[in-house]
DNA sequence: CAGTGGTCTAGACCACCAA
DNA sequence: TGGTGGTCTAGACCACTGC
Protein backbone atom coordinates (compact mmCIF):
# COMPACT_ATOMS: atom_id res chain seq x y z
CA UNK A 1 0.00 0.00 0.00
CA UNK A 2 2.88 2.15 -0.65
CA UNK A 3 1.71 4.79 -2.99
CA UNK A 4 5.43 5.18 -3.98
CA UNK A 5 4.55 2.18 -6.34
CA UNK A 6 0.65 2.85 -6.83
CA UNK A 7 -1.34 4.78 -9.40
CA UNK A 8 -2.55 6.88 -7.27
CA UNK A 9 -6.05 8.84 -8.28
CA UNK A 10 -4.57 12.21 -8.16
CA UNK A 11 -1.45 12.74 -8.58
CA UNK A 12 0.69 9.77 -8.42
CA UNK A 13 4.16 9.05 -6.09
CA UNK A 14 5.95 7.80 -9.03
CA UNK A 15 9.20 9.30 -8.05
CA UNK A 16 10.80 7.22 -11.39
CA UNK A 17 11.38 4.53 -8.49
CA UNK A 18 14.22 2.16 -9.37
CA UNK A 19 17.44 3.50 -11.17
CA UNK A 20 19.45 1.38 -9.67
CA UNK A 21 22.44 4.48 -9.23
CA UNK A 22 20.87 6.38 -6.21
CA UNK A 23 17.87 4.78 -3.82
CA UNK A 24 16.94 8.31 -3.01
CA UNK A 25 14.59 7.03 -0.81
CA UNK A 26 12.41 10.03 1.34
CA UNK A 27 9.67 9.26 3.96
CA UNK A 28 5.88 9.49 2.72
CA UNK A 29 5.30 12.92 4.63
CA UNK A 30 8.10 14.45 2.52
CA UNK A 31 6.78 13.37 -0.81
CA UNK A 32 3.73 14.40 0.17
CA UNK A 33 5.21 17.83 1.41
CA UNK A 34 6.48 18.10 -2.34
CA UNK A 35 3.24 17.46 -3.78
CA UNK A 36 1.53 20.42 -1.74
CA UNK A 37 4.58 22.20 -2.58
CA UNK A 38 4.17 21.62 -6.33
CA UNK A 39 0.50 22.94 -5.94
CA UNK A 40 1.39 26.05 -4.27
CA UNK A 41 4.39 27.00 -6.90
CA UNK A 42 1.68 25.76 -9.96
CA UNK A 43 -0.42 28.65 -8.03
CA UNK A 44 -3.69 25.81 -7.99
CA UNK A 45 -3.65 27.60 -4.41
CA UNK A 46 -3.29 31.54 -4.39
CA UNK A 47 -1.90 33.22 -1.06
CA UNK A 48 -4.78 33.75 1.22
CA UNK A 49 -6.96 30.85 0.24
CA UNK A 50 -7.40 27.69 1.96
CA UNK A 51 -5.58 24.40 0.78
CA UNK A 52 -8.03 21.07 1.12
CA UNK A 53 -8.32 19.45 4.26
CA UNK A 54 -6.08 17.16 5.85
CA UNK A 55 -9.01 14.66 5.39
CA UNK A 56 -9.62 15.44 1.65
CA UNK A 57 -5.89 15.51 1.06
CA UNK A 58 -5.03 11.94 2.89
CA UNK A 59 -7.57 10.50 0.72
CA UNK A 60 -6.33 12.35 -2.42
CA UNK A 61 -2.91 10.89 -1.91
CA UNK A 62 -4.17 7.55 -0.52
CA UNK A 63 -1.90 8.25 3.13
CA UNK A 64 -3.56 8.29 6.58
CA UNK A 65 -4.51 11.39 7.85
CA UNK A 66 -1.36 11.41 9.99
CA UNK A 67 1.43 11.51 7.25
CA UNK A 68 -0.50 14.34 5.62
CA UNK A 69 -0.46 16.49 9.34
CA UNK A 70 2.85 16.04 9.46
CA UNK A 71 3.32 17.35 6.03
CA UNK A 72 1.75 20.49 6.68
CA UNK A 73 3.34 20.99 9.90
CA UNK A 74 6.70 21.50 8.27
CA UNK A 75 5.22 23.59 5.71
CA UNK A 76 3.56 25.64 8.68
CA UNK A 77 7.37 25.59 10.20
CA UNK A 78 9.00 27.26 7.03
CA UNK A 79 5.85 30.00 6.84
CA UNK A 80 4.14 28.65 3.29
CA UNK A 81 1.44 27.51 5.01
CA UNK A 82 -0.39 29.24 8.13
CA UNK A 83 -3.21 26.59 9.85
CA UNK A 84 -6.10 27.86 11.50
CA UNK A 85 -8.17 25.79 14.47
CA UNK A 86 -12.05 25.00 13.25
CA UNK A 87 -11.22 27.35 9.55
CA UNK A 88 -8.35 25.39 7.58
CA UNK A 89 -4.66 25.47 6.40
CA UNK A 90 -4.09 28.71 4.49
CA UNK A 91 -1.80 29.66 1.86
CA UNK A 92 0.66 32.85 3.68
CA UNK A 93 0.75 35.85 2.48
CA UNK A 94 2.39 38.94 3.01
CA UNK A 95 -1.17 40.54 3.01
CA UNK A 96 -2.22 39.69 5.50
CA UNK A 97 -1.72 42.07 9.17
CA UNK A 98 0.44 39.40 11.21
CA UNK A 99 2.89 38.00 8.31
CA UNK A 100 2.95 41.73 7.23
CA UNK A 101 6.45 43.05 7.07
CA UNK A 102 8.07 39.56 8.62
CA UNK A 103 11.65 40.54 6.85
CA UNK A 104 11.83 44.01 8.34
CA UNK A 105 13.78 44.15 11.31
CA UNK A 106 14.15 47.65 12.23
CA UNK A 107 12.65 48.37 15.22
CA UNK A 108 11.83 51.94 17.05
CA UNK A 109 14.38 51.82 20.51
CA UNK A 110 11.51 51.89 23.35
CA UNK A 111 9.14 50.15 20.74
CA UNK A 112 9.14 46.63 22.18
CA UNK A 113 6.35 45.01 19.68
CA UNK A 114 7.66 44.86 16.14
CA UNK A 115 7.44 48.46 13.77
CA UNK A 116 4.50 49.06 11.20
CA UNK A 117 5.43 50.71 9.02
CA UNK A 118 2.73 52.28 6.09
CA UNK A 119 1.12 53.65 9.21
CA UNK A 120 0.43 57.28 10.47
CA UNK A 121 3.44 59.06 10.03
CA UNK A 122 4.75 56.78 7.15
CA UNK A 123 5.54 57.41 3.15
CA UNK A 124 6.91 55.72 0.67
CA UNK A 125 8.83 58.14 -1.77
CA UNK A 126 9.65 56.45 -5.61
CA UNK A 127 13.08 58.47 -6.12
CA UNK A 128 14.28 56.16 -9.82
CA UNK A 129 12.59 53.91 -11.50
CA UNK A 130 14.92 52.50 -14.78
CA UNK A 131 14.59 49.24 -16.59
CA UNK A 132 18.20 48.58 -17.44
CA UNK A 133 20.45 45.62 -18.41
CA UNK A 134 22.12 43.49 -15.55
CA UNK A 135 25.00 44.32 -14.09
CA UNK A 136 27.14 41.89 -14.01
CA UNK A 137 26.83 41.74 -9.60
CA UNK A 138 23.25 42.25 -9.81
CA UNK A 139 22.81 38.88 -13.00
CA UNK A 140 24.99 36.76 -10.43
CA UNK A 141 22.85 37.40 -7.37
CA UNK A 142 19.40 37.25 -9.02
CA UNK A 143 20.63 34.46 -11.32
CA UNK A 144 20.76 36.37 -14.40
CA UNK A 145 22.90 36.44 -17.53
CA UNK A 146 25.00 39.13 -17.16
CA UNK A 147 23.04 42.10 -19.56
CA UNK A 148 19.31 40.35 -18.95
CA UNK A 149 16.90 43.09 -18.54
CA UNK A 150 15.99 44.26 -14.88
CA UNK A 151 14.45 46.96 -13.29
CA UNK A 152 15.91 49.05 -11.12
CA UNK A 153 14.27 50.90 -7.99
CA UNK A 154 15.03 53.46 -5.45
CA UNK A 155 12.96 55.22 -3.00
CA UNK A 156 13.29 56.24 0.95
CA UNK A 157 11.11 55.35 3.08
CA UNK A 158 9.44 57.46 5.82
CA UNK A 159 8.76 56.69 9.37
CA UNK A 160 6.89 59.29 11.48
CA UNK A 161 8.25 62.05 9.24
CA UNK A 162 12.07 61.15 9.42
CA UNK A 163 13.78 59.43 6.08
CA UNK A 164 14.73 56.40 7.48
CA UNK A 165 15.55 54.04 4.99
CA UNK A 166 17.10 54.34 1.61
CA UNK A 167 16.89 51.19 -0.50
CA UNK A 168 17.61 50.04 -4.13
CA UNK A 169 15.58 46.99 -5.65
CA UNK A 170 16.71 44.94 -8.55
CA UNK A 171 14.21 42.80 -10.30
CA UNK A 172 14.21 40.52 -12.70
CA UNK A 173 12.42 41.79 -15.76
CA UNK A 174 10.66 38.80 -17.07
CA UNK A 175 8.51 37.89 -13.44
CA UNK A 176 8.11 40.96 -13.07
CA UNK A 177 7.05 42.77 -16.91
CA UNK A 178 4.70 45.49 -16.84
CA UNK A 179 5.70 47.09 -13.56
CA UNK A 180 5.40 51.30 -13.69
CA UNK A 181 6.73 53.63 -11.33
CA UNK A 182 3.33 55.18 -10.63
CA UNK A 183 2.80 51.19 -9.37
CA UNK A 184 5.39 51.58 -7.00
CA UNK A 185 4.35 54.61 -5.81
CA UNK A 186 0.60 54.20 -5.44
CA UNK A 187 0.63 50.49 -3.56
CA UNK A 188 -0.45 50.83 -0.03
CA UNK A 189 0.86 47.88 2.21
CA UNK A 190 3.71 46.09 1.86
CA UNK A 191 5.76 45.74 -1.79
CA UNK A 192 5.77 42.03 -1.46
CA UNK A 193 2.03 42.18 -1.26
CA UNK A 194 1.59 44.01 -4.47
CA UNK A 195 4.40 41.17 -5.79
CA UNK A 196 1.93 38.30 -4.37
CA UNK A 197 -1.37 40.12 -5.81
CA UNK A 198 -0.17 41.75 -9.35
CA UNK A 199 2.84 39.55 -10.34
CA UNK A 200 2.26 36.18 -8.42
CA UNK A 201 5.52 36.52 -6.85
CA UNK A 202 6.17 35.27 -3.21
CA UNK A 203 9.11 35.45 -1.22
CA UNK A 204 9.78 32.75 0.93
CA UNK A 205 12.71 33.30 2.53
CA UNK A 206 15.75 35.46 2.45
CA UNK A 207 19.28 35.99 3.29
CA UNK A 208 20.63 39.58 4.62
CA UNK A 209 24.03 40.73 4.65
CA UNK A 210 24.75 43.45 7.46
CA UNK A 211 27.33 45.97 7.09
CA UNK A 212 27.99 49.25 9.14
CA UNK A 213 28.85 51.76 6.61
CA UNK A 214 29.93 55.75 6.37
CA UNK A 215 27.37 57.43 4.25
CA UNK A 216 28.12 59.08 1.04
CA UNK A 217 27.12 62.81 0.42
CA UNK A 218 24.00 62.09 -1.56
CA UNK A 219 23.28 59.43 0.45
CA UNK A 220 23.57 61.71 3.98
CA UNK A 221 21.50 63.93 1.94
CA UNK A 222 18.52 61.87 1.18
CA UNK A 223 18.44 60.83 4.76
CA UNK A 224 18.89 64.08 6.27
CA UNK A 225 22.43 63.21 7.77
CA UNK A 226 26.08 64.23 7.60
CA UNK A 227 28.17 62.80 5.13
CA UNK A 228 30.48 60.17 6.37
CA UNK A 229 27.78 59.33 9.61
CA UNK A 230 27.57 55.53 10.16
CA UNK A 231 24.80 53.61 8.13
CA UNK A 232 23.13 50.57 8.62
CA UNK A 233 23.75 48.62 5.66
CA UNK A 234 21.37 45.67 4.49
CA UNK A 235 21.94 43.81 1.42
CA UNK A 236 19.01 41.20 0.85
CA UNK A 237 18.32 38.28 -1.38
CA UNK A 238 14.92 37.15 -1.26
CA UNK A 239 13.29 34.07 -2.73
CA UNK A 240 10.38 32.40 -4.06
CA UNK A 241 9.70 28.51 -4.08
CA UNK A 242 12.66 26.42 -5.35
CA UNK A 243 15.31 28.45 -3.84
CA UNK A 244 14.52 31.06 -6.96
CA UNK A 245 15.75 34.48 -5.92
CA UNK A 246 13.79 36.93 -7.28
CA UNK A 247 15.24 40.22 -5.64
CA UNK A 248 18.23 42.25 -5.07
CA UNK A 249 17.54 44.90 -2.17
CA UNK A 250 20.20 47.13 -1.02
CA UNK A 251 18.97 49.28 1.82
CA UNK A 252 20.51 51.57 3.48
CA UNK A 253 19.03 52.20 7.52
CA UNK A 254 19.26 55.02 9.96
CA UNK A 255 20.19 53.55 13.24
CA UNK A 256 19.99 56.45 15.41
CA UNK A 257 16.99 56.16 16.98
CA UNK A 258 15.85 52.66 15.63
CA UNK A 259 17.73 49.34 15.43
CA UNK A 260 17.71 45.81 13.93
CA UNK A 261 16.34 43.65 15.83
CA UNK A 262 17.31 39.87 15.64
CA UNK A 263 15.97 36.79 17.56
CA UNK A 264 18.73 33.68 17.95
CA UNK A 265 18.30 29.98 18.70
CA UNK B 1 -5.98 7.78 32.26
CA UNK B 2 -5.19 11.73 32.05
CA UNK B 3 -1.59 12.23 33.81
CA UNK B 4 -3.37 15.34 35.24
CA UNK B 5 -5.42 13.57 37.59
CA UNK B 6 -3.05 10.65 38.46
CA UNK B 7 -0.39 9.97 40.98
CA UNK B 8 1.59 9.39 38.75
CA UNK B 9 4.85 7.26 39.72
CA UNK B 10 7.99 9.46 38.34
CA UNK B 11 6.59 13.26 38.41
CA UNK B 12 3.14 13.58 39.22
CA UNK B 13 1.76 16.23 36.19
CA UNK B 14 -0.55 17.78 39.22
CA UNK B 15 -0.61 21.08 38.03
CA UNK B 16 -2.99 21.62 40.99
CA UNK B 17 -5.80 21.38 39.16
CA UNK B 18 -9.33 22.56 39.47
CA UNK B 19 -8.28 25.85 40.94
CA UNK B 20 -11.75 27.36 40.03
CA UNK B 21 -10.40 30.85 38.24
CA UNK B 22 -8.15 29.91 34.92
CA UNK B 23 -8.70 26.80 33.53
CA UNK B 24 -5.19 26.93 31.94
CA UNK B 25 -5.16 23.49 30.37
CA UNK B 26 -2.75 22.66 28.28
CA UNK B 27 -1.99 19.49 25.70
CA UNK B 28 -0.03 16.60 27.41
CA UNK B 29 2.54 17.12 25.07
CA UNK B 30 3.10 20.33 26.61
CA UNK B 31 3.34 19.35 30.53
CA UNK B 32 5.80 16.53 29.51
CA UNK B 33 7.63 19.30 27.90
CA UNK B 34 7.63 21.17 30.84
CA UNK B 35 8.73 18.70 32.94
CA UNK B 36 11.69 17.70 30.86
CA UNK B 37 12.23 20.99 31.00
CA UNK B 38 12.95 21.21 34.53
CA UNK B 39 14.81 18.68 34.96
CA UNK B 40 16.93 20.23 32.54
CA UNK B 41 17.21 23.66 34.68
CA UNK B 42 17.65 21.24 37.45
CA UNK B 43 20.57 19.28 35.83
CA UNK B 44 19.69 16.19 35.95
CA UNK B 45 20.89 15.61 32.68
CA UNK B 46 23.95 17.86 31.77
CA UNK B 47 24.67 19.31 28.49
CA UNK B 48 26.48 16.83 26.04
CA UNK B 49 24.46 13.43 27.73
CA UNK B 50 21.93 11.54 26.66
CA UNK B 51 18.33 11.86 28.23
CA UNK B 52 16.09 9.13 28.48
CA UNK B 53 15.00 6.55 26.20
CA UNK B 54 11.36 7.64 24.39
CA UNK B 55 9.89 4.54 25.83
CA UNK B 56 11.43 5.02 29.41
CA UNK B 57 10.27 8.31 29.42
CA UNK B 58 6.89 7.44 28.14
CA UNK B 59 6.66 4.90 31.10
CA UNK B 60 8.18 7.34 33.82
CA UNK B 61 5.19 9.77 33.13
CA UNK B 62 2.28 7.21 31.94
CA UNK B 63 1.84 8.25 28.22
CA UNK B 64 2.23 7.15 24.81
CA UNK B 65 5.25 6.95 23.01
CA UNK B 66 3.97 9.29 20.53
CA UNK B 67 3.46 11.62 23.04
CA UNK B 68 6.65 11.94 24.65
CA UNK B 69 7.56 12.17 20.86
CA UNK B 70 6.14 15.25 20.07
CA UNK B 71 7.27 16.98 23.77
CA UNK B 72 10.57 16.27 22.02
CA UNK B 73 10.36 17.63 18.79
CA UNK B 74 9.41 20.36 20.51
CA UNK B 75 12.50 21.25 23.02
CA UNK B 76 14.42 19.87 19.62
CA UNK B 77 13.23 22.31 17.75
CA UNK B 78 14.27 25.13 19.83
CA UNK B 79 17.71 23.76 20.18
CA UNK B 80 17.54 22.66 23.87
CA UNK B 81 17.84 18.99 22.59
CA UNK B 82 19.66 17.25 19.86
CA UNK B 83 18.11 13.97 18.25
CA UNK B 84 20.33 11.47 17.27
CA UNK B 85 18.98 8.32 15.13
CA UNK B 86 19.74 4.97 16.58
CA UNK B 87 21.98 6.30 19.33
CA UNK B 88 19.18 8.72 21.74
CA UNK B 89 18.64 12.16 22.61
CA UNK B 90 20.87 14.49 23.96
CA UNK B 91 21.20 17.74 25.71
CA UNK B 92 22.25 20.40 23.45
CA UNK B 93 25.46 22.08 24.09
CA UNK B 94 27.92 25.09 22.70
CA UNK B 95 30.82 22.42 23.01
CA UNK B 96 30.02 20.66 19.97
CA UNK B 97 31.39 20.99 17.10
CA UNK B 98 27.91 21.47 14.90
CA UNK B 99 26.23 24.13 18.01
CA UNK B 100 29.65 26.08 18.02
CA UNK B 101 29.61 29.86 17.66
CA UNK B 102 25.93 29.25 16.70
CA UNK B 103 25.10 32.81 18.00
CA UNK B 104 28.00 34.17 16.31
CA UNK B 105 27.10 35.67 12.95
CA UNK B 106 29.94 37.18 11.63
CA UNK B 107 31.24 35.72 8.64
CA UNK B 108 34.05 36.06 5.65
CA UNK B 109 32.82 37.83 2.75
CA UNK B 110 33.36 34.96 0.11
CA UNK B 111 32.59 32.42 2.69
CA UNK B 112 29.43 30.37 1.73
CA UNK B 113 30.27 28.34 4.97
CA UNK B 114 29.84 29.54 8.55
CA UNK B 115 32.88 30.80 10.24
CA UNK B 116 34.72 29.04 12.48
CA UNK B 117 36.51 31.76 14.87
CA UNK B 118 39.09 29.66 17.47
CA UNK B 119 40.94 28.03 14.31
CA UNK B 120 44.18 28.89 12.85
CA UNK B 121 44.89 32.80 12.86
CA UNK B 122 42.48 33.33 15.91
CA UNK B 123 43.22 35.09 19.12
CA UNK B 124 41.81 36.23 22.19
CA UNK B 125 43.09 39.16 23.95
CA UNK B 126 41.65 40.19 27.37
CA UNK B 127 41.68 43.86 27.53
CA UNK B 128 40.07 44.15 31.39
CA UNK B 129 38.26 42.02 33.85
CA UNK B 130 36.58 44.08 36.98
CA UNK B 131 34.25 42.86 39.15
CA UNK B 132 32.17 45.87 40.02
CA UNK B 133 28.79 47.54 41.31
CA UNK B 134 25.49 47.13 37.89
CA UNK B 135 25.19 50.54 36.33
CA UNK B 136 21.31 50.82 36.10
CA UNK B 137 21.24 50.54 32.76
CA UNK B 138 22.92 46.76 33.00
CA UNK B 139 21.42 45.93 35.86
CA UNK B 140 17.86 46.19 33.87
CA UNK B 141 18.93 44.27 31.88
CA UNK B 142 20.13 41.42 33.08
CA UNK B 143 17.43 41.11 36.17
CA UNK B 144 19.23 42.43 38.74
CA UNK B 145 19.23 45.28 41.48
CA UNK B 146 21.09 48.42 40.61
CA UNK B 147 24.37 48.10 42.46
CA UNK B 148 24.36 44.42 42.78
CA UNK B 149 27.68 42.71 41.87
CA UNK B 150 28.58 42.11 38.23
CA UNK B 151 31.77 41.01 36.36
CA UNK B 152 33.23 43.51 33.61
CA UNK B 153 35.53 41.63 30.80
CA UNK B 154 36.44 43.57 27.84
CA UNK B 155 38.48 41.53 25.16
CA UNK B 156 39.28 41.51 21.41
CA UNK B 157 38.80 39.12 19.46
CA UNK B 158 41.30 38.72 16.62
CA UNK B 159 40.29 36.63 13.19
CA UNK B 160 43.26 35.49 10.74
CA UNK B 161 45.76 38.40 12.22
CA UNK B 162 43.28 41.24 12.21
CA UNK B 163 41.43 42.16 15.08
CA UNK B 164 37.51 42.28 13.94
CA UNK B 165 35.50 42.16 17.52
CA UNK B 166 35.99 44.53 20.18
CA UNK B 167 33.24 43.30 22.69
CA UNK B 168 32.59 43.93 26.40
CA UNK B 169 30.93 40.71 28.68
CA UNK B 170 28.21 41.52 31.42
CA UNK B 171 27.78 38.44 33.79
CA UNK B 172 25.85 38.82 36.80
CA UNK B 173 27.79 38.53 40.14
CA UNK B 174 26.28 35.62 41.56
CA UNK B 175 26.00 32.70 38.69
CA UNK B 176 29.93 33.35 37.77
CA UNK B 177 31.29 33.60 41.21
CA UNK B 178 34.67 32.59 40.50
CA UNK B 179 35.81 33.53 37.06
CA UNK B 180 38.68 34.69 36.43
CA UNK B 181 40.54 36.77 34.26
CA UNK B 182 43.45 33.70 33.39
CA UNK B 183 39.88 31.80 32.48
CA UNK B 184 38.49 34.18 30.43
CA UNK B 185 42.07 34.22 28.85
CA UNK B 186 42.75 30.44 28.68
CA UNK B 187 40.10 28.74 27.91
CA UNK B 188 40.08 27.24 23.96
CA UNK B 189 36.85 27.65 21.94
CA UNK B 190 33.19 29.02 22.70
CA UNK B 191 33.42 31.05 25.89
CA UNK B 192 29.64 29.80 26.18
CA UNK B 193 31.09 26.01 26.99
CA UNK B 194 32.85 27.72 29.25
CA UNK B 195 29.89 29.04 30.78
CA UNK B 196 28.63 25.34 31.00
CA UNK B 197 31.65 23.48 32.20
CA UNK B 198 32.58 25.69 35.02
CA UNK B 199 29.54 27.43 35.69
CA UNK B 200 26.41 25.32 34.82
CA UNK B 201 24.80 28.08 32.87
CA UNK B 202 23.88 27.27 29.52
CA UNK B 203 22.52 29.94 27.10
CA UNK B 204 19.42 28.42 25.23
CA UNK B 205 18.55 31.87 23.20
CA UNK B 206 19.40 35.67 22.70
CA UNK B 207 18.13 38.61 21.47
CA UNK B 208 20.16 41.43 19.43
CA UNK B 209 20.10 44.81 18.54
CA UNK B 210 22.42 46.11 15.60
CA UNK B 211 23.90 49.72 15.13
CA UNK B 212 25.81 51.61 12.85
CA UNK B 213 28.44 53.43 15.14
CA UNK B 214 31.14 55.64 14.31
CA UNK B 215 34.66 54.03 16.53
CA UNK B 216 35.34 56.41 19.34
CA UNK B 217 39.59 57.02 18.84
CA UNK B 218 40.39 54.63 21.58
CA UNK B 219 38.06 51.94 19.80
CA UNK B 220 39.43 52.30 16.60
CA UNK B 221 42.61 52.15 18.09
CA UNK B 222 42.28 48.74 19.21
CA UNK B 223 40.76 47.74 16.06
CA UNK B 224 43.60 49.08 14.23
CA UNK B 225 40.78 51.19 12.36
CA UNK B 226 40.66 55.29 11.74
CA UNK B 227 38.51 57.21 14.43
CA UNK B 228 35.17 57.84 13.08
CA UNK B 229 34.94 54.79 10.54
CA UNK B 230 31.87 52.86 10.88
CA UNK B 231 31.56 49.99 13.28
CA UNK B 232 28.70 47.66 13.29
CA UNK B 233 27.73 47.79 16.97
CA UNK B 234 25.58 44.23 18.65
CA UNK B 235 23.88 44.49 21.92
CA UNK B 236 23.06 40.90 22.61
CA UNK B 237 21.22 39.69 25.71
CA UNK B 238 21.46 35.71 26.48
CA UNK B 239 19.30 33.92 28.51
CA UNK B 240 19.31 30.34 29.70
CA UNK B 241 15.99 28.73 30.69
CA UNK B 242 12.89 30.57 31.83
CA UNK B 243 13.71 33.53 30.02
CA UNK B 244 16.27 34.71 32.81
CA UNK B 245 19.08 36.82 31.09
CA UNK B 246 22.42 36.10 32.26
CA UNK B 247 24.67 37.75 30.12
CA UNK B 248 25.02 41.19 28.23
CA UNK B 249 27.49 41.57 25.44
CA UNK B 250 27.95 44.60 23.65
CA UNK B 251 29.65 44.61 20.78
CA UNK B 252 31.94 46.41 17.80
CA UNK B 253 32.56 44.38 14.75
CA UNK B 254 34.65 45.66 11.64
CA UNK B 255 32.41 44.73 8.68
CA UNK B 256 35.12 46.02 5.94
CA UNK B 257 35.99 42.16 5.35
CA UNK B 258 33.24 40.08 6.77
CA UNK B 259 29.83 40.68 7.38
CA UNK B 260 26.86 40.08 9.34
CA UNK B 261 24.94 36.81 8.06
CA UNK B 262 21.02 36.47 9.06
CA UNK B 263 18.53 34.13 7.25
CA UNK B 264 15.04 35.31 7.14
CA UNK B 265 12.16 33.21 7.44
C1' DC C 1 21.56 -8.69 17.71
C1' DA C 2 19.06 -5.35 20.85
C1' DG C 3 18.03 -0.60 21.54
C1' DT C 4 17.27 3.89 19.80
C1' DG C 5 14.87 7.31 17.11
C1' DG C 6 11.81 7.69 12.65
C1' DT C 7 7.68 6.57 9.95
C1' DC C 8 2.95 5.18 9.20
C1' DT C 9 -1.54 3.76 10.32
C1' DA C 10 -6.38 3.77 12.21
C1' DG C 11 -9.41 5.29 15.23
C1' DA C 12 -11.16 7.98 19.15
C1' DC C 13 -11.99 12.16 21.13
C1' DC C 14 -11.36 17.34 22.00
C1' DA C 15 -11.37 22.45 20.75
C1' DC C 16 -12.73 25.79 17.72
C1' DC C 17 -15.51 27.98 14.13
C1' DA C 18 -19.36 29.07 11.17
C1' DA C 19 -23.84 28.63 9.60
C1' DT D 1 -24.54 20.83 13.98
C1' DG D 2 -20.98 19.49 10.85
C1' DG D 3 -16.42 20.41 9.41
C1' DT D 4 -11.74 21.69 10.50
C1' DG D 5 -7.49 21.37 12.89
C1' DG D 6 -5.39 19.46 17.49
C1' DT D 7 -4.45 15.73 20.77
C1' DC D 8 -3.67 11.01 22.24
C1' DT D 9 -3.25 6.23 21.85
C1' DA D 10 -1.49 1.51 20.50
C1' DG D 11 0.81 -1.07 17.62
C1' DA D 12 3.56 -2.25 13.53
C1' DC D 13 7.44 -1.70 10.99
C1' DC D 14 11.79 0.80 9.20
C1' DA D 15 16.56 2.88 9.65
C1' DC D 16 20.50 3.61 12.12
C1' DT D 17 23.99 2.60 15.79
C1' DG D 18 26.98 -0.17 18.48
C1' DC D 19 28.07 -4.39 20.65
Amino acid sequence: MNPVHSTAPDTPLAETAGEGSAPAFSPLYQQIQQLILQRLEAGDWKPGEAIPSEMDLAARFRVSQGTVRKAIDELAADNLVVRRQGKGTFVATHAERHTQYRFLKLRADEATTAETPANDGSERRVLEFRRLRAPAEVARALALRSGEAVLQVKRVLVFSGVPTILEELWLPGQPFKGLTAAQMAAYKGPTYAMFELDFGVRMVRAEEKLRAVAALPAQAELLGMTPGAPLLSVERLSFTYNDLPMELRRGLYRTDTRHYHNELN
